[in-house]
RNA sequence: GCUGGCGUAGCUCAGUUGGUUAGAGCACCAGAUUGUGGAUCUGGGGGUCGUAGGUUCAAAUCCUACCGCCAGUACCA
């Protein structure tokens, strides 16, 4: 190696990202608002590590290890970072047996997956999640849906659907087709895709395969053309009301024994949700959504922005009532959903959604005397005190517009200069700047009547007051309405 | 993973059949204005042309490989 300085290139793994301030404070805000949504229907909070064994995360003889991030750890020892929040809820019920049941949680916590990047998708991605463990009955599930309801409201996104169904119903469909319950992962798959691709391609996949616009070859389930019919007679019930979709289905179902289940269940949670005025519009029974996750085993639920559809579902979830039985060897039911909060806040950035503010403080202390540093810090200090996010210019270059623009940059509403005018008299200046900036626009063509208001509004704009009501003057700027 | 497209300044892009010293807009910095944000004007800094190799008198331009991004598709416990 020679002397010679190397300079490292600033860049970024595949599918990681950074969050900057103006990102962090709306995805912060975001997730108070979530948080509090699920601790006002009781959730208790829980963390747990970013790794876990292998072997925790997958069991024994599953062989998918295409998404997972894994590696040998210091001690040798075979482990891997979580790709969900569920797997490790499922062994803290294990390891706990203390824990009071039912166990209900939330999580707030970054979860990787080591596949594509898309849209909306990330290697490292935040999950939001909630459940209930230790619950067999359909109430909790129907929580779970109201908590998605509410939750998306709170983060006032208004055109959304979350649309539920039961995996019973699946397998179901598989009897009353005729097709062997081993298929159903494959056909489950198949039917995942029908409102990306269509009824035709869905059953070209279903029976003789396809070839895709790409040239590649989708390779064909051999299914007969007598289970396809039946299929497409299941996907071709008409959507619209819960009870109505129900309907049709204990219909088409009459005489499949195993469907019983589907129907109780379902049945119950649209009852639920018919009495708490839950909108059909906006939580739907759609018999056709299957979830990818093998271990649901009832109700699944998922929610798309349907402004958005193309990030697909960023709230998912479904009864999972064999997990924790992987590490307790009893079963023990629960069910949950999971928000994708990056794929979310994607999306709600694409839409406009997200407010970006990029600081935290209302208050700019400018700098005029930098021999008088002790009175600037006094000031801020005092400020802080009172509760008012203060921050003190501390850049080298003193000049006050480098300090005013500098406030304006951060969209800082407040701006205290205090120079030597200022010292002399006891006195600060309070400026408001996002007045200011209104005016700044007005100024070269105001004139006669304008002009007149322009004056009114350039006294309220900047006001020099006694150093004792600086306080005051600082809250009442703060408290004057601002348009949204 | 597969197929296709694209990589030129911080950003968006132009750059002729290969031909002098690679350009523009926006952004940034400074000054006009040594205590006031915007606009304007003037000036300024910024580029291994994704990386490496090859063809050529000559490569941002053509060829090969790799990396990255985008789209579609597959996979998604």
């Amino acid at each position: 190696m020679t002397t010679e300085q190397r300079i490292v290139e600033p860049r970024l793994l595949r599918g990681f990202r950074d969050y900057l301030p103006a990102q962090m404070n709306a995805r912060q805000k975001m997730i108070a608002t979530i948080r509090q949504v699920y601790e006002r229907y009781g959730f208790l909070p829980l963390d747990t590590p970013a790794q876990e064994y292998r072997v925790t995360l997958m069991g024994y003889g599953e062989e998918n290890t295409k998404q997972i991030f894994g590696f040998i750890n210091p001690e040798e020892e075979d482990v891997a970072l979580r790709f969900d929040l569920t797997v490790p809820l499922a062994r803290v019920v294990a390891q706990y047996p203390d824990l009071p049941l039912p166990f209900r949680r939330y999580q707030v916590a970054p979860v990787w997956r080591a596949d594509k990047p898309d849209p909306g998708r990330f290697r490292e991605f935040l999950q939001f999640d909630l459940d209930s463990v230790g619950v067999s009955s359909n109430a909790a599930d129907v929580e779970i849906l109201c908590g998605m309801y509410d939750t998306l409201r709170a983060l006032g996104i208004e055109h959304f659907k979350v649309r539920f169904s039961d995996r019973k119903v699946l397998n179901s469909l598989l009897d009353f087709a005729g097709i062997p319950r081993e298929m159903a992962h494959g056909v489950f798959r198949v039917l995942d895709k029908l409102e990306k691709v269509g009824l035709e391609n869905i059953s070209a996949e279903l029976t003789t395969g396809r070839t895709d616009v790409s040239g590649d070859k989708i390779p064909g389930l051999g299914l007969s053309a007598a289970a396809v019919d039946r299929i497409k007679e299941f996907l071709a019930m008409p959507r619209g009301k819960r009870k109505d979709v129900l309907a049709d289905m204990s219909k088409l179902f009459a005489r499949v024994p195993s469907a019983v289940e589907a129907v109780t269940e379902l049945q119950f949670m649209c009852d639920a949700l018919d009495s708490l005025a839950i909108p059909d519009e906006q939580v739907a029974l759609d018999l056709s959504i299957a979830r990818g996750l093998d271990y649901y085993t009832g109700p699944v639920f998922e929610a798309i922005l349907t402004d958005a559809p193309e990030f697909g579902s960023v709230f998912g979830g479904g009864r999972y009532d064999g997990l924790v039985e992987r590490f307790l060897g009893r079963k023990i039911p629960a069910v949950g959903a999971s928000i994708g909060v990056d794929r979310l806040f994607a999306a709600m950035q694409k839409l406009g959604l997200v407010h970006l503010v990029p600081s935290t403080a209302q208050v700019l202390v400018t700098v005029m005397e930098p021999a008088r540093m002790h009175d600037y810090l006094k000031l801020a200090r005092m400020l802080r005190a009172e509760g008012i996010n203060t921050e003190l210019y501390l850049g080298e270059e003193s000049g006050l517009g480098k300090q005013l623009q500098y406030a304006n940059r951060l969209q800082i509403p407040v701006a205290i200069i205090l120079g030597s005018d200022e010292f002399a008299a006891n006195e600060v200046t309070v400026k408001d700047l996002l007045l200011g900036a209104s005016l700044q626009d007005r100024k070269k063509n105001a004139k006669g009547k304008e002009r007149d208001e322009y004056l009114v509004l350039s006294r309220k704009a900047q006001v020099k007051v006694a150093a004792s009501e600086c306080l005051a003057c600082v809250r009442e700027i703060l408290s004057r309405p601002r348009p949204a």
